[in-house]
DNA sequence: GCTAATCATTAGCTAAGCTAATATATATGC
DNA sequence: GCATATATATTAGCTTAGCTAATGATTAGC
């Protein structure tokens, strides 16, 4: 059960699984009714709070035109509002509106219970396993932001 | 260091990770040269072993018409052949070249490296726990084509 | 106060998603 | 055995999401 693994091994597996773990809930998301890279943006001011357009760019990973685009149609949508910075009129602030919020949490929530299905197949051991390296993880990955 | 966790917590913790995960991996990707659905469909058929395009675009979760376009890319490239079917000449089976088969490795490497670079921060036990975890995981995600 | 830098947007391109329609090949019914 | 139905892939045409380059508006620096 408990063989030993390299380091390189273990980076392998933890890749894959990501991969699919992604795959597998990812099949939920259609029920959202908005597309990817509008889900993603808007689970960043939902989560990580109000943020210039700049911020948001950067933590999506994308440029400043395309999170403008991205923001323009969750705007339309009513997901998300955007008012300009007062302290700094050149920057625009995007924040969830309720609905925004309300609409993201559901989708989260259908992701995570279809991976709960997937997870209810373990015993309490392989649970708390998980819930283990889940904590080591979070310690090297979620913080980051240095 | 081992909290009560409830299967919920455990989720939503792996769900968080696995996005984490990717994200922090895929700042690698420009370095291949071929966009993500691209690069996602070469893995496809270099892993998973000759598909044709009706298999490959349900594996890729997009509609054959999707698919049907980036192979195209991918033919023009020279990175997968596409050749009809012997049995059905209806379907095509699409297959990695050399070229195409290197090219995907040198990238899963580079995102490989990058996941044990942020790996290398923890101590032996941790990694045994995630090597473990993972093990745990593969179980549930991997095989899952049933 | 002028000039330079910064923030966001617009314009215009490509890649990647979809549905509907089409061409070709195989299966099926009689 | 032929007509019809089904299956596979592609084409056409749309939308979303990515990029760079250029522009407008505001702030910072000297």
């Amino acid at each position: 059960m408990t063989e030993k693994q390299s380091l390189e091994e273990v980076g392998r597996s933890l890749h894959s699984n990501a991969i699919h773990l992604l795959r597998h809930v990812r099949t939920e998301d259609s029920a959202m009714g908005i597309g990817p890279a509008q889900a993603s943006a808007l689970s960043a001011v939902v989560f990580g709070g109000p943020l210039t357009l700049n911020e948001l760019a950067e933590v999506e990973q994308v440029r400043p035109p395309t999170m403008s685009r991205v923001v323009e149609a969750l705007v339309k949508e009513g997901l998300v509002r955007r008012e300009t910075n007062r302290d700094d009129r050149r920057s625009v602030i995007i924040s969830p509106t309720d609905k925004g919020t309300r609409i993201l949490q559901e989708g989260r929530n259908r992701r995570e219970r279809r991976l709960i299905k997937l997870l209810s197949k373990l015993d309490a051991d392989e649970i708390r396993c998980l819930g283990k390296a889940s904590r080591i993880l979070s310690k090297i990955l979620v913080v980051e932001h240095s």
